[in-house]
DNA sequence: GACCCAATCTTAACGCTGTAAATATAAAGG
DNA sequence: CCTTTATATTTACAGCGTTAAGATTGGGTC
């Protein structure tokens, strides 16, 4: 499945940006961030290694458009769940995403693959306009003097159980579960006694 | 500095495994895990590469052990940040040690470098432990059927917002710090209401 | 419909990496 | 002093990301 139907078996591939990047989501849920490379991806999608180059500038720019796709699902599986109970669901929502796609969830949150070329302040843009939507949610349901630390403290317990459910800390996926509810309850603790609401 | 003074400009290097290790760690300040490369510890250390092969088995098992040390410094500053006042002092203390050790804070919480082999499951037991004295030291302050949770609890907090920090998601030095006391604080609301003591 | 052009892909090659094998050197023990 | 053993070296190999040069193709124009 490697090249589009009508071109299956000709020398130009049909969309091979798109199956770079599906590759690339393949390897990163195998072998984690470490796992990313040029060449297999080029092997699994049946393609030269070079040709990834008129699509990127690189394999650091794949890692990057992979994290952009990321921000984006993860964006949309959060707008889905604000339906739920609020805070809870979303944290529930948000480490469900982190569990169901840990490779790219390690990759949104890396320095890159490089940890000095450009793309960390790539990422690290993306990471800051994913926190200014939940400071934006979390405005209208606290005190304004507030919503900063707020945000910041919401998003420090989610997205560190979301790590340590990842590094399989949490023990299996039932008791994970288990914990990951609890956690979250705790959580609520600390800001349901000045909701606005 | 590469080698030891009785035995500089000889053929035997003197202390290579300490050797090794030092800059191996200087590399993870300057570039993170992906930085770690074993023939520029070789060439810094001054020493050819495979020289190291007769003190580690290969590159991940250099990494393990620095992240082990990495381990008992940080149990270390935490043992000593017992004497402050608590949850607080200690996850100061924390956050504190990520920053200051930000290459190796992310590679003892990385899946290794390469995310398959057996590292990964070296590192997860090291972190087990780190957290199995975290949840020693909150035993005897909070109820036995919560302990569990309440120390996950402070465990994610304070990983998630050392990882924050690291990130540079926190803005300036000093800005970071304010916010991290900040969160700190809301942190301990949640589990102020039912302190044993 | 033939032609050119630009886009896309290929093969070949470079310098880098981690690692294995064979070899040289030095330190330790009889 | 000689042998043994630990330690380091040189050489080599396969794989990586990336560049340069050439082949193949589909689309737009006369």
């Amino acid at each position: 499945m490697s090249r589009t139907e009508q071109h299956e078996g000709t020398y130009h591939h049909g969309d091979l940006r798109k199956a770079i990047l599906d590759s690339a989501r393949e390897l990163l849920e195998e072998g984690g961030p470490p796992a990313l490379s040029l060449r297999e991806i080029a092997r699994r999608v049946g393609v030269s290694a070079p040709a990834a180059y008129h699509h990127f500038r690189n394999l650091e720019a794949i890692a990057q458009a992979v994290a952009e796709q990321g921000f984006g699902d993860l964006a949309a599986k959060l707008d889905g769940a604000r339906s739920g109970d609020g805070m809870h669901a979303m944290g529930m929502a948000y480490i469900g995403f982190a569990q169901a796609n840990s490779g790219l969830y390690r990759l949104m949150f890396s320095d890159g693959l490089a940890a000095k070329s450009d793309a960390g302040s790539a990422l690290q843009a993306m990471r800051a306009q994913a926190f200014a939507t939940l400071r934006k949610a979390l405005e209208p349901q606290v005190p304004p003097d507030q919503t900063q630390a707020l945000a910041l403290y919401l998003w420090s317990v989610t997205h560190g159980l979301a790590l340590l459910a990842i590094d399989g800390q949490l023990g299996g996926a039932e008791r994970a579960q288990e914990q990951i509810a609890q956690v979250l309850e705790v959580t609520g603790r600390a800001l349901s006694p000045l909701a606005t609401t």
